[in-house]
DNA sequence: CCGTAAGCACACAGGGCGGTGTATATAAAG
DNA sequence: CTTTATATACACCGCCCTGTGTGCTTACGG
């Protein structure tokens, strides 16, 4: 472990500042949002001098890129890769959010910083996107008639949940939940509904 | 109308630098969001000095609260009050929005504002359920089964496709207005669809 | 043990922000 | 015309923001 990558991201040996600063990041940005966070503030909250952060980012947007691009692993990875579910049960295990989730960093950053050329914007789009593309994947796993489009209805349900939990403070996800069912059912052909009528059908 | 209300909404015999103020922030806090438009900008917009500006309003929260106050009537109004629609049709009309509304304000004001008790943030959440009420209302005309769901359910799908058309920079809207279609054909029982069995059914 | 790079403390620049004080002009009501 | 509310111009305050400059300390690798 001497070496390692010293890459762009490798703290090369010092004492994890850029780990520390990334983690205040993830606790103050989802806590009182990114505009309302200051360079001061987050050096504080990380034990970081501030000279120490702009060395290690040109800017706090470049923070907040990184910021966003850290945000996924435990949220979307953790879902599509279950293989104890079955396909269809994975398209509805994406509205099983977890209650310490405040709302969708991406909804958020995009809304904040109000520059689709922002890179965070440009990552916040991409993600988005990807996430679309794996919910078509796997409802092409399920055996649904369309997709793509099942794919993209489903993420409108996840960021209509995501949106409303915000706005109202109150969890809208069971009602996306309850949608999604219905969204599926209806675009898996009977004989390939997994759970629902399979006494009826494969059994 | 020499006299009219003289209330605290009523620029009495001025020049109408209210309504000046109200039009600039109309059109600055779509454009660039109510973080980023500062006070000299928005007054420098609307023709208006500050000091005129602040013996209006209190204060920029005050300001934000009654220019979220004023973005209603042309959107939710002109929908519900069509009494040229089927209940049905009303419904969905609420999906085809002119694509001139860039977002959902409420939504962008709940999370560039991110304080719960910010007076535009609960304006916005007042406004959020009563749109879902009224969708509920109309739900229950059109003969849904469990209109209370339906709203909620239709609201969500609005909040939806605003948040994602942020995101993504281009139009949810249509794949809202297809996932309704589809809610809408579910919940209200099939002898009341007015316009697909009608002529089954009623004539 | 020594050199070098990572990190630190601290002050400061430059600017935008929300908000105010003061003195002046204008237009309507009487 | 006088009065009075309304709007104006402009300077100003204190605060917080992002971002730097400078010199010093620490710790790890060789």
């Amino acid at each position: 472990m001497t070496e390692l990558e010293k890459g762009p991201t490798g703290s090369r040996r010092g004492r994890g500042a850029r780990e520390r600063i990334m983690s205040a990041s993830q606790q103050l940005f989802r806590e009182q949002g990114i505009n309302r966070t200051g360079m001061d503030q987050l050096c504080a909250a990380a034990q970081v001098s501030k000279r120490t952060a702009y060395q290690h980012f040109t800017g706090k947007d470049e923070l907040v890129a990184e910021y966003l691009r850290r945000c996924d692993p435990s949220v979307l990875s953790g879902v599509f890769d279950r293989t104890d579910l079955t396909p269809r049960e994975r398209l509805l295990a994406a509205f099983d959010i977890p209650p310490t989730t405040p709302l969708c960093p991406y909804i958020a950053a995009a809304v904040e910083l109000h520059d689709p050329q922002h890179p965070a914007s440009q990552f916040a789009r991409d993600y988005k996107e990807a996430v679309a593309a794996r919910l078509a994947e796997t409802a092409r796993e399920a055996g649904a008639a369309a997709p793509e489009q099942l794919g993209e209805q489903l993420a409108l349900l996840i960021d209509g949940a995501a949106a409303r939990t915000r706005v109202l403070n109150a969890d809208a996800f069971p009602t996306a939940a309850a949608i999604a069912a219905v969204l599926i059912d209806n675009a898996i052909p009977a004989t390939a509904s997994d759970d629902r009528r399979r006494d009826e059908v494969s059994s």
